[in-house]
DNA sequence: GATACGTGGTG
DNA sequence: TCACCAAGTAT
């Protein structure tokens, strides 16, 4: 964290714009539930809001608090995921929900150290439960956070990666002392990166910083690195997965391995590919069940607690 | 520190 | 079209 100290005023003028443009979605209602704001917390875990706002609705209507969740199965907390991606979020969320009831007599413990040792929760998702859900007065730090400082404070293109320490040391310099006022800032900051300072086309002269903004004021310096790629999803086993879990969902039975590809579509393959395919499927559905999202008896595999 | 982990929106 | 990217976590 090197470079010039953040401007305090940025952290006023991201409330004031965050104030007027801030999307209404339900966990931010007065009458949320700290629940409803680890589910919507969970949920959000790389994935964007407008996905994740449909499936939230149904999620809390169904399971309102930690101790209906927690009683619920394994397979309906998968099939209530439906797609909203990396199923293992609903079982390590129903895990969680289990240990809320068991250790904290049902309540969202308001400790960022009580959070961060639940299952599914990391230091991102235990900041945003104690600042949105308790009015903590905590740093929370995502991707958006990273880019926004990155290029508001330090004048760079691209955000650091991520590194709890880090994080939370840059945020912290910025975050108002109030915890209501710290959620305000939180909150606007992960928007502005959202709506405004975005990865790949940037709205700049809409931006309610850019009169402050480093990476703006040096002339939009390029990157000095590369980030990543992200693996091809197409034909990788990711995919695989998804599709035998997606059979799974549709067969509260379960299926019989040896019928998997049949049931997957796959036999219109040429028999090389088919023979192939089969294994590289099979060898999804047994990380499916290492994983804990399915189980096998026998011949047979299906969802956990199905 | 690097990698695996889903699915869909976006330019 | 297609590569990038997404309110991260666990190992």
């Amino acid at each position: 964290m090197t470079g010039r100290a953040p401007d305090p005023a940025l952290v006023d003028e991201v409330i004031a714009w965050f104030d007027e443009v801030r999307r209404p979605f339900p966990w931010r209602d007065p009458d949320r539930t700290a629940w409803g704001v680890l589910v919507s917390e969970v949920m959000s875990q790389q994935t964007q809001m407008s996905r994740v706002e449909p499936k939230w609705r149904e999620f809390v209507d169904r399971w309102p608090t930690p101790a209906a969740f927690a009683a619920a199965s394994d397979a309906e907390a998968i099939r209530a995921w439906d797609r909203l991606g990396y199923p293992r979020r609903a079982v390590a969320l129903r895990r969680c929900a289990e240990a809320i009831v068991a250790e904290h007599g049902g309540e969202v413990p308001a400790d960022p150290e009580a959070l961060l040792a639940l299952p599914g929760i990391g230091p991102y998702t235990a900041a945003a439960v104690c600042s949105f859900a308790f009015g903590m007065p905590v740093p929370v730090v995502d991707t958006n956070v990273r880019r926004v400082l990155a290029r508001a404070v330090h004048g760079e293109a691209i955000a650091w990666s991520p590194n709890p320490r880090r994080d939370a040391a840059e945020m912290a310099a910025l975050l108002p002392a109030d915890g209501e006022r710290a959620a305000e800032w939180n909150a606007g900051a992960m928007e502005l990166g959202a709506l405004v300072c975005t990865a790949r086309a940037p709205r700049c002269p809409e931006c309610p910083i850019r009169g402050r903004c480093e990476w703006r004021g040096a002339g939009f310096p390029a990157a000095e690195r590369t980030p990543r790629r992200q693996p091809r999803f197409e034909g990788s086993d990711r995919q695989r997965r998804g599709r035998v879990l997606a059979a799974l969902r549709a067969d509260p039975g379960g299926v019989e391995l040896d019928r998997l590809a049949e049931r997957l579509g796959l036999a219109r393959l040429v028999p090389d590919e088919l023979d192939a395919e089969t294994a590289r499927h099979r060898a999804a559905a047994d990380s499916l069940v290492a994983d804990g999202l399915a189980e096998r008896e026998g011949g047979r595999i299906r969802l956990v607690g199905d």
